[in-house]
DNA sequence: TCCTTATGTACAA
DNA sequence: TGTACCTAAGGAC
């Protein structure tokens, strides 16, 4: 489930599981094998996300840079740990935890400087709390790119992905289409402040839920109901179901090889 | 058992 | 714009 609000998350649950200690660091799979015989028996120091991104900081200046990509899982367990899958491309293990890596797109140790350079091409992210929104914004409307691929734009904005995205654009009220120059100022604060409060909740709960209290099945005197991926959204892979709020049917369609789903009432140019 | 799909990104043409 | 990469779950058969 690799948003930035899964990333954030990871960031605090590997910290609290194996922070200040000596961590036993493998690579069972192989592919990290040098790099994990390099910090094996090190202190896992630190631990830090942005956007999609985690580091994971070994002793001074080694970080573990992970991306999870679109199939990158992790499990948490406690110890003893059980002998280790043939996918697992790194795993940590201490006393009393360990935790799996598979398939991430990205898992490799780098420096200090490859590091900065991670962060330099990435836009401001919701989560982190020195993120400025005021550049984002200055490329959203100098943009005719539509508001839809921008928000999907790690460059302009760090940790959203195809449900955030789908999710505030709707809780907006904007069409996906319009062009980034059609974003008003105070669209895109509203969008930005929201986004902080969806994926700061998403990081508590470790999903994603963003229906409004007042549109919950309960409210509107309808029949509970259970999304696919575990949260409670709007239009996110709900695809030629009612509207929640209008009930117009929801449209989906491909956008730069995502899908992407809005409702056409709703959503507005 | 095979096929499709997925909350992502980079690179080639 | 298309394709490659990484994994696992769910559905069709």
């Amino acid at each position: 489930m690799p948003e930035g609000h899964t990333i954030h998350r990871l960031a605090l649950d590997y910290g609290g599981h194996f922070a200040d200690r000596a961590v036993q660091v493998t690579s069972p799979q192989g592919k990290f094998s040098d790099s994990a015989a390099l910090l094996n028996g090190t202190e896992l120091t630190r631990t830090e996300a942005h956007g999609k991104h985690l580091f994971l900081g070994f002793r001074d200046a080694d970080w573990v840079h992970i991306h999870l990509g679109l199939f990158g899982k992790v499990d948490f367990g406690d110890a003893p740990a059980p002998p280790p899958t043939d996918t697992v491309r790194l795993r940590l293990a201490n006393d009393t935890s360990y935790v799996d890596l598979r398939g991430p797109t990205t898992c490799a140790l780098i420096t200090d400087t490859e590091k900065r350079a991670v962060h330099d091409r990435l836009g401001p992210d919701p989560l982190r709390p020195d993120s400025d929104p005021a550049p984002a914004y200055r490329r959203v409307s100098r943009s005719r790119t539509t508001v839809a691929a921008l928000l999907m734009d790690q460059k302009v904005i760090a940790g959203v992905g195809n449900v955030y995205r789908a999710e505030v654009l709707f809780r907006h009220g904007i069409d996906p289409y319009r062009a980034g120059r059609d974003i008003t100022p105070a669209e895109w604060d509203a969008i930005w402040a929201d986004l902080v409060e969806l994926m700061q909740e998403g990081v508590r709960n470790n999903r994603i839920d963003t229906v409004r209290p007042e549109h919950t099945p309960e409210a509107m005197g309808r029949p509970p109901r259970v999304d696919d991926h575990g949260g409670e959204v709007y239009v996110y892979r709900r695809a030629n179901l009612p509207c929640h709020i209008c009930g117009s049917e929801i449209r989906t369609a491909d956008l730069a090889a995502r899908n992407l789903f809005w409702c056409p009432n709703c959503q507005r140019a």
